[in-house]
DNA sequence: TGTACATCAGTGAACGCGCGTTCACTGATGTAC
DNA sequence: TGTACATCAGTGAACGCGCGTTCACTGATGTAC
């Protein structure tokens, strides 16, 4: 605790840490720089000089969202759509904060080229998974749909988990997460 | 335009409508009770006399969300799981502020016992299309999983068509909506 | 090894602003008789 | 039909507060020679 030297040492990271604290306990209604500055122990004015202002803090935040969705949709290679799904989940329900931001698109400034590339890159991992769900390969437009479908499906799940809407369950998130979306792969009783 | 009389006539309803074109337009953080009342003509005082504070305001505008909600599907009756997930979409597109509001708890007062209620008679309408996903009536843990499956579903399609995140599609949101959904109950290639 | 200088991170005082909340009030409406 | 009174909706002035932003500054670090 207590800063040793007048540089905080990385004041960047210890922001990004306490405005993703303070959004995951209130909402992004609660945020702003000064109460950051406090919670770093630094001057209220210093934020400013990272990120300019509160959407530029609000699109780092975003940025290593998209980041850390990537990595971790990678983690799960080779599992298929249920992989990919449970990982989504798993990113989602390990960083609410950002994972509430990056949808807000008001809270950001959307037109920086660097979250648009890690937001391409994130969606590209995850649209690889959307094939795998047709029978028959090439078909474009029912690989769209499942893609879609299937997107859907674990963003919604994660969303309601995170807001509490949920019925509680026994398993663990990652079985529940897999229990229901495999109700998309499922075949169906005739 | 221009009040006629010293009383407003409806300004419960004008704030609200106001609140509901505020929060579409720029988010929950760009709501404040001063603007509300400047945009509905009136004294900046004068919204602390219909809902107490800005978290009042948001309970009333959550709770008429989920009475919206609960019709929207009593509407679609009959039509079973995809009417009711289209319906839910349907829902979310039209009120946008309101199905934004209903799913951020921080934003106003859960305990309320009219929200509770509105809530609860929604969900329960929700629920009556889980058992026609599962073939055998009956089995209470097939029903569920494909209960929040669909639910699943039908919520991350709203939230991710309404943040922008969806790509573009020729289909209007309602044909849309019943292709992606339909991905559930479809049967599977073997 | 030492000195000079440039760069950078964070300071702290100052500003103006919009906000929520309080409160005594006033004008309009509704009801009892 | 008229009068008296209660209730209610909205007013407007006042308050204190936390915020974002600006700016000249200072202390620390890194680099050239």
């Amino acid at each position: 605790m207590g800063k040793q030297s007048y540089h905080h040492g990385d004041l960047r990271r210890a922001l990004l840490d306490a405005a993703a604290e303070v959004i995951a306990e209130s909402g992004p209604v609660a945020l702003s720089l000064r109460d950051l500055a406090r919670r770093a122990g630094v001057s209220h004015a210093a934020p400013a000089h990272h990120f300019g202002d509160k959407a530029g803090l609000l699109t780092a935040l975003a940025t290593e969202g998209y980041e850390r969705l990537y990595a971790e949709l990678q983690a799960s290679g080779g599992e298929g759509f249920l992989g990919l799904g449970v990982a989504y989940v798993r990113f989602a329900l390990a960083n609410p904060a950002h994972f509430e931001v990056m949808f807000q698109p008001s809270l950001f400034h959307t037109d920086e080229p660097v979250l648009s590339a890690a937001r391409e890159r994130a969606r590209a991992a995850l649209y690889a998974g959307a094939g795998e769900l047709t029978g028959e390969a090439g078909q474009a437009d029912a690989e769209r749909l499942a893609g879609l479908a299937g997107w859907s499906m674990a963003h919604g799940f994660a969303m309601l988990k995170l807001s509490g809407s949920m019925p509680q369950s026994h398993a663990t998130p990652d079985q529940e997460a897999r229990a229901v979306l495999g109700q998309l792969a499922a075949p169906r009783p005739a």
